[in-house]
DNA sequence: TCCTGGTATTTGGTATGCCAAAAATATTCG
DNA sequence: CGAATATTTTTGGCATACCAAATACCAGGA
């Protein structure tokens, strides 16, 4: 690149590059209305209410002060996620897992799980390993998880999204989290649990320490095992909220 | 249920199930075009075109007869998908995956595959591990699948999906054929070079030995380190094929 | 010739309207 | 009264028209 001219020049763009990046392009109707439905349909209880929940493209559209265009498209998007369903003629269904369905997914977020705990043995930074002790800091000898299990439950949660996130895989990130929007609604009914709240927190330190010591098989079965242990409980003791 | 009533009826419906489910509602054009499309970009070899593939609503809405609704419902769940993205005002660029992409994907795909090896050694009939073998029953001393490369890649694809399947997880077997859509176009391009098709046939027989002998650990362990090699693989001699 | 404006065109985004199938409701007839 | 039937309403599918932003194109002037 040529250097500026010093002579006077006429008025040009400042060669210092302002930082200016890209007009943010205002999210579309599509993808606002994708994720106002998203977070609705995770908000709702769809396990808890008996009969099925139905969407209404028109009834949307009105809500959302759209048009139901944009609307039939974030259905589609929704529908690609395998959160509803529609029927033709019929309506538009939240889908409901069933118990298999949900186990079935745990298991893959093990395999997940654990093979970012693999990766995290090679390339992950000991500071950022430590780190992860810090969701539990306010649990111990004279705060058991288990008596507060909303509070634990939440610590949980970032603590699996934060071990994923620290393989600095992407796709397992993604596909991770989308499977955790699909079981989420479910842990608030069977993670919190306590009986299986006591053994969580060992087993998260646990993982921590191999991770730490570099130990790839080690930390990866833990980290596993872990997962496919709710796996087993949801299978074991998950049978109510199935009716 | 109360029983029906013993006295003549009138025509009702039979009470054995017949088996009819539900008269197949005809896919609709919005699913037509998904699949249409998705085979279309997947068809296309994306990595050879020098310049960035763009789709144009009205184009193919005029190549496929129908208006740009449907199409734009099929192209936001292609989005969904990670074949395309659309820019606003700008246009429908068809997604190419980096080399670290595809190796990220792999390595997921790895993980996957070793959890279905592990659930198969608990749960599949010797029958159907044993079964595994024909995919590759063409190749052999005297006929080396180095020397069949294409023959031999799509054997391998086989082998590999039917192995997923053995796991009957269909979370698995769904997330999985997602990552090898991706991955696929690549392999064409990789996967069957000589130098790692040599390898491969063997490892593919320690694992079925592996699922035979229920071995869970060493099933998972020789599953994942099959593909976790070619990640590798890619990763080293996939340089040239990401300009 | 080259730069500058301005204009026409392209392209995705959105709103509307109509259609047919299915369900819900009303009606008719034995 | 009850069941079969006709009618209305509901609902998703699709086509079309228009908009605004981004781009491409073109004419005029230094």
């Amino acid at each position: 690149m040529p250097a500026p001219k010093q002579t006077k020049a006429p008025p040009v763009m400042a060669d210092a590059d302002i930082a200016i990046v890209r007009i943010a392009p205002e999210t579309s109707f599509k993808n606002k209305a994708y994720e106002a439905l998203k977070e609705a349909i995770l908000k709702m209880d769809i396990y808890a209410t008996p009969e099925q929940v139905m969407l209404d493209e028109r009834a949307l559209s009105e809500r959302l002060g759209v048009s139901r265009t944009p609307i039939r498209e974030a259905i589609a998007m929704l529908e690609q996620d395998g959160f509803v369903k529609t029927v033709p003629r019929r309506g538009i269904v939240v889908v409901r897992r069933t118990k298999t369905e949900i186990v079935d997914m745990i298991r893959a977020w093990a395999a997940l799980e654990s093979m970012a705990a693999r990766l995290i043995t090679t390339t992950a930074r000991k500071k950022d390993i430590t780190a992860l002790r810090d969701f539990f800091k306010d649990f111990g000898k004279d705060r058991l998880p288990q008596d507060h299990v909303e509070e634990y439950s939440k610590a949980n949660i970032a603590f699996h999204q934060a071990l994923i996130s620290l393989s600095e895989s992407p796709v397992l990130v993604d596909l991770t989290n989308d499977l955790l929007l699909h079981v989420r609604g479910y842990r608030q009914l069977t993670i919190g649990r306590k009986d299986r709240t006591a053994t969580s927190l060992p087993e998260h330190l646990g993982i921590i320490e191999a991770l730490e010591a570099r130990d790839t098989e080690l930390a990866e079965k833990r980290a596993r095992d872990h997962t496919l242990g709710l796996a087993a409980y949801v299978e074991a003791h998950g049978q109510e909220l199935f009716t």
